[in-house]
DNA sequence: AATTCTATCAACCGCCAAGTC
DNA sequence: CGACTTGGCGGTTGATAGAAT
Protein backbone atom coordinates (compact mmCIF):
# COMPACT_ATOMS: atom_id res chain seq x y z
CA UNK A 1 0.00 0.00 0.00
CA UNK A 2 2.60 2.44 0.97
CA UNK A 3 5.85 2.46 -0.52
CA UNK A 4 8.89 1.49 1.60
CA UNK A 5 11.33 3.65 3.37
CA UNK A 6 14.75 4.52 2.62
CA UNK A 7 14.79 4.88 -1.03
CA UNK A 8 17.54 7.36 -1.78
CA UNK A 9 17.99 10.50 -4.36
CA UNK A 10 20.74 12.58 -4.16
CA UNK A 11 20.94 11.96 -0.88
CA UNK A 12 17.24 12.72 0.05
CA UNK A 13 14.80 10.58 1.71
CA UNK A 14 11.90 8.87 -0.63
CA UNK A 15 8.98 6.68 0.41
CA UNK A 16 7.16 6.48 3.48
CA UNK A 17 7.48 9.01 5.76
CA UNK A 18 8.52 8.24 9.26
CA UNK A 19 6.30 9.43 12.70
CA UNK A 20 9.62 11.64 13.28
CA UNK A 21 9.35 13.00 9.72
CA UNK A 22 5.62 13.96 10.26
CA UNK A 23 6.17 15.28 14.01
CA UNK A 24 9.32 17.88 12.23
CA UNK A 25 7.61 18.92 9.29
CA UNK A 26 4.06 19.80 11.58
CA UNK A 27 6.67 21.42 14.28
CA UNK A 28 7.58 23.36 11.29
CA UNK A 29 4.61 24.33 8.99
CA UNK A 30 2.91 24.91 12.40
CA UNK A 31 4.92 27.40 13.56
CA UNK A 32 7.09 28.90 10.72
CA UNK A 33 4.45 28.63 7.99
CA UNK A 34 5.38 27.09 4.32
CA UNK A 35 7.26 30.13 3.44
CA UNK A 36 9.81 28.15 1.13
CA UNK A 37 8.76 24.41 -0.21
CA UNK A 38 12.13 23.83 -1.75
CA UNK A 39 14.15 25.53 1.66
CA UNK A 40 11.95 23.99 4.21
CA UNK A 41 13.32 20.20 4.46
CA UNK A 42 16.59 22.01 5.43
CA UNK A 43 15.25 24.14 8.54
CA UNK A 44 13.21 21.61 9.50
CA UNK A 45 15.71 19.17 9.60
CA UNK A 46 14.02 16.93 6.96
CA UNK A 47 16.06 15.00 4.59
CA UNK A 48 13.05 14.95 1.61
CA UNK A 49 12.88 17.06 -1.20
CA UNK A 50 10.59 19.92 -0.64
CA UNK A 51 8.06 19.00 -3.30
CA UNK A 52 7.64 15.70 -0.98
CA UNK A 53 7.06 18.04 2.13
CA UNK A 54 4.70 19.62 0.13
CA UNK A 55 2.72 16.80 -0.82
CA UNK A 56 2.89 15.19 2.88
CA UNK A 57 1.34 18.33 4.20
CA UNK A 58 -1.06 19.07 1.59
CA UNK A 59 -2.52 15.77 1.32
CA UNK A 60 -1.50 14.10 5.04
CA UNK A 61 -0.88 16.48 7.64
CA UNK A 62 -2.37 19.99 7.01
CA UNK A 63 -5.13 20.20 9.43
CA UNK A 64 -8.98 19.47 9.19
CA UNK A 65 -8.01 17.10 6.58
CA UNK A 66 -11.18 14.51 6.45
CA UNK A 67 -10.13 11.23 6.03
CA UNK A 68 -12.31 7.99 5.66
CA UNK A 69 -15.62 6.88 4.51
CA UNK A 70 -17.34 9.69 1.87
CA UNK A 71 -20.58 10.67 2.44
CA UNK A 72 -23.25 10.22 0.02
CA UNK A 73 -23.64 14.22 -0.47
CA UNK A 74 -19.75 14.15 -1.24
CA UNK A 75 -19.90 11.21 -3.84
CA UNK A 76 -22.89 12.72 -5.50
CA UNK A 77 -21.02 16.00 -5.43
CA UNK A 78 -17.44 14.13 -6.96
CA UNK A 79 -19.67 12.24 -9.75
CA UNK A 80 -21.30 15.57 -10.51
CA UNK A 81 -18.28 18.00 -10.69
CA UNK A 82 -16.54 15.30 -12.40
CA UNK A 83 -19.30 15.58 -15.27
CA UNK A 84 -18.74 19.25 -15.67
CA UNK A 85 -14.92 19.23 -14.88
CA UNK A 86 -13.59 16.56 -15.55
CA UNK A 87 -10.16 15.18 -14.19
CA UNK A 88 -9.93 18.51 -12.47
CA UNK A 89 -9.16 17.09 -9.36
CA UNK A 90 -7.98 20.16 -7.60
CA UNK A 91 -11.23 21.93 -8.56
CA UNK A 92 -13.28 19.47 -7.15
CA UNK A 93 -11.94 19.43 -4.04
CA UNK A 94 -12.12 22.81 -3.34
CA UNK A 95 -16.02 22.13 -3.50
CA UNK A 96 -14.87 19.44 -0.83
CA UNK A 97 -13.51 20.87 2.41
CA UNK A 98 -11.44 18.95 4.08
CA UNK A 99 -10.92 16.17 1.18
CA UNK A 100 -7.57 16.37 -0.72
CA UNK A 101 -7.32 16.42 -4.64
CA UNK A 102 -5.00 13.06 -4.31
CA UNK A 103 -8.15 11.40 -2.21
CA UNK A 104 -10.15 12.38 -4.53
CA UNK A 105 -8.82 11.29 -7.23
CA UNK A 106 -7.91 8.09 -5.90
CA UNK A 107 -11.84 7.29 -4.73
CA UNK A 108 -12.97 8.08 -8.34
CA UNK A 109 -10.44 6.15 -9.77
CA UNK A 110 -11.08 2.75 -7.04
CA UNK A 111 -14.73 3.56 -6.38
CA UNK A 112 -16.61 5.73 -8.54
CA UNK A 113 -15.53 5.60 -12.02
CA UNK A 114 -15.75 1.50 -11.41
CA UNK A 115 -19.16 1.82 -10.57
CA UNK A 116 -20.45 4.23 -12.70
CA UNK A 117 -19.14 1.73 -15.53
CA UNK A 118 -21.08 -1.45 -13.85
CA UNK A 119 -24.11 0.68 -13.95
CA UNK A 120 -23.92 2.16 -17.07
CA UNK A 121 -23.29 -2.04 -18.47
CA UNK A 122 -26.61 -2.59 -17.07
CA UNK A 123 -29.29 -3.28 -19.44
CA UNK A 124 -31.43 0.11 -19.71
CA UNK A 125 -34.71 -2.23 -18.11
CA UNK A 126 -32.89 -3.23 -15.16
CA UNK A 127 -31.56 0.48 -14.45
CA UNK A 128 -35.53 1.52 -14.24
CA UNK A 129 -36.05 -1.68 -12.51
CA UNK A 130 -38.86 -1.67 -9.17
CA UNK A 131 -36.10 -1.44 -6.70
CA UNK A 132 -35.04 1.96 -8.19
CA UNK A 133 -31.90 2.17 -6.80
CA UNK A 134 -30.04 5.20 -7.98
CA UNK A 135 -26.56 5.02 -9.89
CA UNK A 136 -24.56 6.49 -6.85
CA UNK A 137 -26.83 4.01 -4.51
CA UNK A 138 -25.60 1.16 -6.14
CA UNK A 139 -22.09 2.32 -5.86
CA UNK A 140 -22.33 2.64 -2.14
CA UNK A 141 -24.08 -0.43 -2.08
CA UNK A 142 -21.10 -2.36 -3.74
CA UNK A 143 -18.48 -0.59 -1.83
CA UNK A 144 -20.26 -1.24 1.76
CA UNK A 145 -22.79 -3.58 1.10
CA UNK A 146 -23.46 -3.79 5.11
CA UNK A 147 -24.45 -0.78 5.33
CA UNK A 148 -24.46 1.11 1.93
CA UNK A 149 -26.84 4.11 2.56
CA UNK A 150 -26.03 4.90 6.51
CA UNK A 151 -23.20 7.23 5.60
CA UNK A 152 -21.70 9.57 7.65
CA UNK A 153 -22.05 13.62 8.52
CA UNK A 154 -19.29 15.61 7.98
CA UNK A 155 -18.34 15.63 11.85
CA UNK A 156 -19.31 11.84 12.49
CA UNK A 157 -15.78 10.70 10.04
CA UNK A 158 -14.78 7.38 10.71
CA UNK A 159 -10.90 7.39 11.47
CA UNK A 160 -9.13 5.65 9.76
CA UNK A 161 -5.47 6.64 9.94
CA UNK A 162 -2.87 5.13 7.41
CA UNK A 163 -0.09 2.66 7.85
CA UNK A 164 2.74 5.05 8.43
CA UNK A 165 0.98 7.79 10.70
CA UNK A 166 1.83 8.65 13.95
CA UNK A 167 -0.36 6.07 16.01
CA UNK A 168 1.93 4.24 18.38
CA UNK A 169 2.26 0.63 17.96
CA UNK A 170 0.17 -1.10 20.13
CA UNK A 171 3.41 -2.24 22.70
CA UNK A 172 3.80 1.41 22.63
CA UNK A 173 0.64 1.97 23.48
CA UNK A 174 0.70 -1.37 26.16
CA UNK A 175 3.67 0.62 28.13
CA UNK A 176 1.36 3.79 29.09
CA UNK A 177 0.80 4.02 32.87
CA UNK A 178 -1.55 6.12 34.37
CA UNK A 179 1.12 7.70 36.37
CA UNK A 180 2.54 9.78 33.81
CA UNK A 181 -1.29 10.78 32.96
CA UNK A 182 -2.96 14.30 32.28
CA UNK A 183 -6.05 14.83 33.12
CA UNK A 184 -8.78 12.91 30.81
CA UNK A 185 -10.18 15.74 29.05
CA UNK A 186 -7.22 17.28 27.27
CA UNK A 187 -5.82 14.87 24.13
CA UNK A 188 -2.16 14.94 24.59
CA UNK A 189 0.95 13.79 22.33
CA UNK A 190 4.07 13.43 23.96
CA UNK A 191 6.41 15.38 21.73
CA UNK A 192 9.61 13.43 22.16
CA UNK A 193 8.77 9.94 22.75
CA UNK A 194 5.52 8.63 20.78
CA UNK A 195 3.80 7.70 24.04
CA UNK A 196 0.29 8.66 24.85
CA UNK A 197 -1.51 9.11 27.99
CA UNK A 198 -3.92 7.46 30.09
CA UNK A 199 -6.96 6.54 27.94
CA UNK A 200 -9.91 8.34 28.72
CA UNK A 201 -13.62 7.45 28.61
CA UNK A 202 -14.95 10.43 26.64
CA UNK A 203 -11.92 9.88 24.28
CA UNK A 204 -13.85 7.14 22.24
CA UNK A 205 -12.29 5.75 19.21
CA UNK A 206 -8.33 6.34 18.20
CA UNK A 207 -7.00 8.66 20.08
CA UNK A 208 -4.84 9.32 17.59
CA UNK A 209 -6.82 10.19 14.47
CA UNK A 210 -9.55 12.18 15.47
CA UNK A 211 -7.22 15.13 15.84
CA UNK A 212 -6.42 14.74 12.55
CA UNK A 213 -9.16 13.51 11.03
CA UNK A 214 -12.03 16.40 12.72
CA UNK A 215 -12.80 19.53 11.00
CA UNK A 216 -11.97 22.19 13.76
CA UNK A 217 -9.44 20.19 15.21
CA UNK A 218 -5.35 21.42 15.19
CA UNK A 219 -2.15 20.93 16.64
CA UNK A 220 -2.63 24.47 18.58
CA UNK A 221 0.66 24.49 20.88
CA UNK A 222 3.11 22.68 23.07
CA UNK A 223 2.83 21.86 26.54
CA UNK A 224 4.56 20.22 29.69
CA UNK A 225 2.93 17.87 31.89
CA UNK A 226 4.25 15.23 34.00
CA UNK A 227 6.28 12.41 32.73
CA UNK A 228 8.23 9.95 33.90
CA UNK A 229 10.45 8.36 30.90
CA UNK A 230 12.92 11.09 30.41
CA UNK A 231 15.44 8.49 28.03
CA UNK A 232 13.69 10.01 24.76
CA UNK A 233 13.91 13.47 25.72
CA UNK A 234 16.33 15.92 24.74
CA UNK A 235 18.93 16.75 27.74
CA UNK A 236 17.82 20.49 27.33
CA UNK A 237 14.07 19.42 28.31
CA UNK A 238 15.08 17.13 30.72
CA UNK A 239 17.73 19.73 32.49
CA UNK A 240 14.61 22.31 32.74
CA UNK A 241 11.81 20.35 33.53
CA UNK A 242 12.37 16.97 34.82
CA UNK A 243 10.44 14.89 35.63
CA UNK A 244 8.07 16.79 32.91
CA UNK A 245 7.90 16.10 29.41
CA UNK A 246 6.35 18.04 26.64
CA UNK A 247 2.91 17.71 24.96
CA UNK A 248 0.79 18.67 21.96
CA UNK A 249 -2.36 19.64 23.29
CA UNK A 250 -4.94 18.98 20.93
CA UNK A 251 -7.90 21.42 20.68
CA UNK A 252 -11.39 19.81 20.84
CA UNK A 253 -9.75 16.55 19.81
CA UNK A 254 -12.39 14.37 21.99
CA UNK A 255 -15.12 17.03 22.06
CA UNK A 256 -15.73 18.60 19.00
CA UNK A 257 -18.04 20.68 21.50
CA UNK A 258 -16.30 21.84 23.95
CA UNK A 259 -14.75 25.44 23.24
CA UNK A 260 -11.06 25.68 24.17
CA UNK A 261 -11.00 27.60 27.12
CA UNK A 262 -13.35 24.71 28.94
CA UNK A 263 -10.49 22.33 28.60
CA UNK A 264 -9.02 21.43 31.73
CA UNK A 265 -5.60 20.33 32.70
CA UNK A 266 -4.19 18.52 35.95
CA UNK A 267 -4.40 20.56 38.84
CA UNK A 268 -1.28 22.21 39.11
CA UNK A 269 0.83 20.66 42.12
CA UNK A 270 2.92 21.88 45.46
CA UNK A 271 6.47 22.11 45.14
CA UNK A 272 6.21 22.14 41.49
CA UNK A 273 9.94 21.64 39.93
CA UNK A 274 8.71 23.81 37.35
CA UNK A 275 9.49 26.68 39.70
CA UNK A 276 13.31 26.18 39.80
CA UNK A 277 13.45 27.62 36.78
CA UNK A 278 16.04 30.19 36.15
CA UNK A 279 15.71 31.16 32.70
CA UNK A 280 16.15 34.18 32.51
CA UNK A 281 13.80 34.87 29.53
CA UNK A 282 12.64 39.06 29.64
CA UNK A 283 11.45 40.86 26.27
CA UNK A 284 8.76 39.53 24.16
CA UNK A 285 7.07 41.01 20.58
CA UNK A 286 4.75 39.57 18.88
CA UNK A 287 4.26 36.51 16.55
CA UNK A 288 6.06 36.47 13.47
CA UNK A 289 8.38 33.56 13.36
CA UNK A 290 10.90 34.65 10.87
CA UNK A 291 11.76 38.27 10.54
CA UNK A 292 11.35 40.48 7.96
CA UNK A 293 14.47 41.53 6.12
CA UNK A 294 14.15 44.81 7.93
CA UNK A 295 13.17 43.31 10.64
CA UNK A 296 16.69 41.13 10.68
CA UNK A 297 19.09 44.41 9.67
CA UNK A 298 17.84 46.04 13.12
CA UNK A 299 18.52 42.70 15.04
CA UNK A 300 21.76 43.03 17.24
CA UNK A 301 23.52 41.01 19.11
CA UNK A 302 21.62 42.28 22.10
CA UNK A 303 18.89 40.70 20.98
CA UNK A 304 20.06 37.28 21.04
CA UNK A 305 19.69 34.02 22.63
CA UNK A 306 21.05 32.91 25.66
CA UNK A 307 24.43 30.44 24.46
CA UNK A 308 23.77 28.19 27.34
CA UNK A 309 20.27 26.84 26.35
CA UNK A 310 19.81 27.92 22.69
CA UNK A 311 16.67 29.12 23.39
CA UNK A 312 14.25 31.11 20.91
CA UNK A 313 10.82 32.48 21.94
CA UNK A 314 8.32 29.86 20.37
CA UNK A 315 5.18 32.54 19.55
CA UNK A 316 7.56 35.88 20.25
CA UNK A 317 10.88 37.23 19.67
CA UNK A 318 12.48 36.91 22.69
CA UNK A 319 15.69 38.91 23.69
CA UNK A 320 18.09 37.30 26.21
CA UNK A 321 21.32 38.05 27.29
CA UNK A 322 23.60 38.50 25.02
CA UNK A 323 26.56 36.15 25.02
CA UNK A 324 30.28 36.59 23.52
CA UNK A 325 29.82 33.20 21.32
CA UNK A 326 26.83 34.08 19.73
CA UNK A 327 27.83 36.06 16.64
CA UNK A 328 26.50 37.19 13.60
CA UNK A 329 23.01 37.56 13.13
CA UNK A 330 20.62 35.79 15.83
CA UNK A 331 18.24 34.55 13.39
CA UNK A 332 19.90 33.75 10.26
CA UNK A 333 21.96 31.58 12.32
CA UNK A 334 19.23 28.67 13.18
CA UNK A 335 17.50 29.11 10.08
CA UNK A 336 20.03 29.43 7.25
CA UNK A 337 23.01 27.37 8.74
CA UNK A 338 22.55 23.83 7.38
CA UNK A 339 23.74 22.24 10.32
CA UNK A 340 20.95 24.07 12.91
CA UNK A 341 17.51 23.55 13.01
CA UNK A 342 14.65 23.02 15.77
CA UNK A 343 15.19 20.10 17.87
CA UNK A 344 12.59 20.71 20.22
CA UNK A 345 10.65 22.97 23.25
CA UNK A 346 11.79 24.10 26.83
CA UNK A 347 9.65 25.39 29.18
CA UNK A 348 10.75 29.12 30.82
CA UNK A 349 9.80 32.06 32.83
CA UNK A 350 7.84 34.40 30.32
CA UNK A 351 5.53 36.92 31.28
CA UNK A 352 2.99 37.84 27.99
CA UNK A 353 0.30 35.69 27.62
CA UNK A 354 -1.16 37.07 24.93
CA UNK A 355 -0.11 34.94 22.46
CA UNK A 356 -0.22 31.40 24.73
CA UNK A 357 -2.96 29.62 24.56
CA UNK A 358 -5.54 29.57 27.61
CA UNK A 359 -4.89 26.35 28.74
CA UNK A 360 -1.04 27.13 28.67
CA UNK A 361 -1.81 29.93 31.02
CA UNK A 362 -3.91 28.28 33.15
CA UNK A 363 -1.65 25.64 34.21
CA UNK A 364 1.77 27.38 33.60
CA UNK A 365 1.21 30.89 34.48
CA UNK A 366 4.41 33.09 33.98
CA UNK A 367 5.83 30.43 31.69
CA UNK A 368 6.11 29.95 27.92
CA UNK A 369 7.53 27.38 25.61
CA UNK A 370 10.55 27.87 23.66
CA UNK A 371 12.05 26.78 20.48
CA UNK A 372 15.72 24.88 21.08
CA UNK A 373 18.01 25.31 18.42
CA UNK A 374 20.98 23.13 17.99
CA UNK A 375 24.38 25.04 17.10
CA UNK A 376 23.29 28.21 17.62
CA UNK A 377 26.02 29.32 19.87
CA UNK A 378 28.65 26.86 17.86
CA UNK A 379 28.64 29.03 14.71
CA UNK A 380 31.98 30.71 13.77
C1' DA B 1 -2.40 -23.44 5.16
C1' DA B 2 -0.40 -21.75 1.14
C1' DT B 3 -0.72 -19.30 -2.91
C1' DT B 4 -2.63 -16.05 -6.11
C1' DC B 5 -5.36 -12.20 -7.17
C1' DT B 6 -7.39 -7.68 -6.38
C1' DA B 7 -8.13 -3.24 -4.27
C1' DT B 8 -6.25 0.47 -2.08
C1' DC B 9 -3.84 4.76 -1.62
C1' DA B 10 0.55 7.18 -0.35
C1' DA B 11 4.02 8.80 -2.91
C1' DC B 12 6.46 9.79 -7.06
C1' DC B 13 7.05 11.76 -11.72
C1' DG B 14 6.76 14.95 -15.36
C1' DC B 15 4.65 18.79 -17.04
C1' DC B 16 2.86 23.47 -16.89
C1' DA B 17 1.83 28.22 -15.36
C1' DA B 18 3.07 32.10 -12.75
C1' DG B 19 6.42 34.87 -10.79
C1' DT B 20 11.05 36.81 -10.54
C1' DC B 21 15.38 38.44 -12.19
C1' DC C 1 12.26 38.73 -23.78
C1' DG C 2 14.36 34.57 -22.09
C1' DA C 3 16.12 31.83 -18.31
C1' DC C 4 15.25 30.17 -14.07
C1' DT C 5 12.65 28.97 -9.85
C1' DT C 6 8.73 27.54 -7.49
C1' DG C 7 4.23 25.78 -6.61
C1' DG C 8 0.60 23.15 -8.27
C1' DC C 9 -1.65 19.63 -10.96
C1' DG C 10 -2.89 15.14 -12.96
C1' DG C 11 -1.24 10.58 -14.28
C1' DT C 12 0.95 6.68 -12.68
C1' DT C 13 3.37 3.43 -9.78
C1' DG C 14 4.06 -0.12 -6.54
C1' DA C 15 3.89 -2.23 -1.84
C1' DT C 16 0.79 -4.51 0.83
C1' DA C 17 -3.62 -5.84 3.20
C1' DG C 18 -7.31 -8.56 2.50
C1' DA C 19 -10.11 -11.61 -0.40
C1' DA C 20 -10.43 -15.48 -3.24
C1' DT C 21 -8.89 -19.86 -4.73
Amino acid sequence: MVRPPGGDKNGLKRGTWMPEEDRKLIAYVTRYGCWNWRQLPKFAGLSRCGKSCRLRWMNYLRPNIKRGNYSREEEETIIKLHESLGNRWSAIAAQLPGRTDNEIKNHWHTNLKKGLKKSSDVPRQENNSSNNLSQLEKIQKRNDPNNSLLYPTDTEIIGRFPSSDLQPSSSRSSSITTNTSVEPRINMVEDDDFTSTEASAETSGNFWTQPFLTDNSYIACDFLAPFMDTEDLSPVVDEFSFPYGLFEEIHGANDLSVPLEKTQIREREPNDPLLSCTAQIMDSSPSSPQPSSSELSSMTKDNAVASSTNMVADDVVTSLEASAETTGDFWTEPFFDGSSYITSDVLAPFTNNEYLSPAFVEYFPGYGLYGEYEGVNMIN
